[in-house]
DNA sequence: TGTACATCAGTGAACGCGCGTTCACTGATGTAC
DNA sequence: TGTACATCAGTGAACGCGCGTTCACTGATGTAC
């Protein structure tokens, strides 16, 4: 008479073949259906099939896999970004500013755990951009931030003189309105006033900036 | 030969006198120095110089607890924006608007921890507005800002027409600052610098708006 | 091509931790007559 | 004014929980000769 747990795991190897690998894509789809606290070590050895402790092998700590999946969680936005903005002619330098702000907001409404991931654990004492934090691109969100304002400037679409620090503006803005739809004061929207009020604030920023 | 825990607590009556507002204060400090999850009961009780279970009498769990210190932790914000309101020439719309960012900014710069349990906790389904948030005005910071917009488009200001839904905007905008500086990418700011962005944060919404 | 041995990547068992919460209790307070 | 008794607000002891992490181990893999 078999026993049933041979059945549910047929045939382990002792060796996992890419543990670490393995690892990290549980704790992305932990962060994913529960945002960061949700990213617990032990939970993520279970699901990888290996005990408890092995997971020390790839990481040195519960804080280290968090870091990892944070990474992922910006290049994963970073990488919804990019798309976005391939949807964009490229001569249009507006629109890429719009097209940045609308994936944002797109990516905290669809990936809420992971965008809380990426935003509400605090980086490392200045882990700095690592690469496995950005998209395709090689760039993570921020610089494609950055990118769209410098092409603005280019287009004279935006004075020279406002360029400086304008990331940081953009940014509030639409990361503040994520915050308050997803966590805040701002849940009870409906998604058509949410998508209206979207609407208003990239256009508030636009004219702002 | 006294016992040194006599010297410590010298004379604790049986009863308390007022043992929830004891917790709550308790609980307002831990959440000043730690924010929302350094809220503990066992803590708060310690603080309180009683029993763990003794808290029962007065929260019905944990979360009651912080859901109160959550409400007191608006009430401090509303109090500063009213302080701040309170130095604008009354017929000066406009700077009434910059004094509520000036003054929700500067709380989050000066209270972290208070203004992380504020916007970090998720109100319970729908507590609603309750009095316990509110300034001295009866009002809370949601209010107060919707008083300063209603006054800006009764001095002509702001356009009718753009007054509906504008709090959610000009709350975003300076929310996200507001986490982006406390937690976010932007913590490596100097002070100066942090001041700089604000005020063009500011302006970008007036102008906006 | 075969063997010896170092290195690597897992296992197994156990810790201490502090937490929220429940139970049955007792001392203190206030109220009715 | 005094007593009996209900109610209230604390105590004391104990739970189970799942977590992160450490230790000494063993099976699997790769490399040198």
């Amino acid at each position: 008479m078999p026993d049933a747990a041979d059945q549910i795991r047929p045939r382990r190897p002792y060796h996992h073949g890419d543990l670490g690998r393995a690892l990290l894509d549980a704790g992305i789809a932990l962060a994913r259906a529960g945002g960061p606290e949700a990213v617990v070590l032990r939970e993520a050895t279970r699901r990888a099939g290996v005990v408890p402790n092995a997971a020390y092998r790839h990481f040195a700590s519960r804080h280290a896999l968090l870091q990892a999946v944070r990474s992922a969680s910006l290049a994963a936005l970073a990488v919804a970004m990019e798309k976005e903005l391939a949807r964009v002619r490229d001569n249009d330098a507006r629109a890429s500013l719009r097209a940045i702000g609308t994936a944002y907001l797109r990516f905290a409404r669809t990936e809420p755990g992971l965008f809380r991931t990426a935003f509400a654990v605090p980086a490392d004492p200045e882990t700095a951009a690592s690469p496995a934090m950005a998209g395709r691109s090689g760039l993570n969100p921020f610089q494609l931030l950055g990118v769209a304002l410098d092409r603005m400037v280019a287009a004279g679409v935006l004075p020279a003189a406002r360029r400086p620090g304008a990331e940081y503006l953009a940014w509030s803005a639409v990361h503040g309105l994520a915050m308050l739809v997803l966590e805040g004061p701002l849940r009870r929207l409906t998604r058509a006033q949410a998508r209206t009020i979207e609407a208003r604030l990239l256009d508030m920023v636009e004219d702002g900036l």
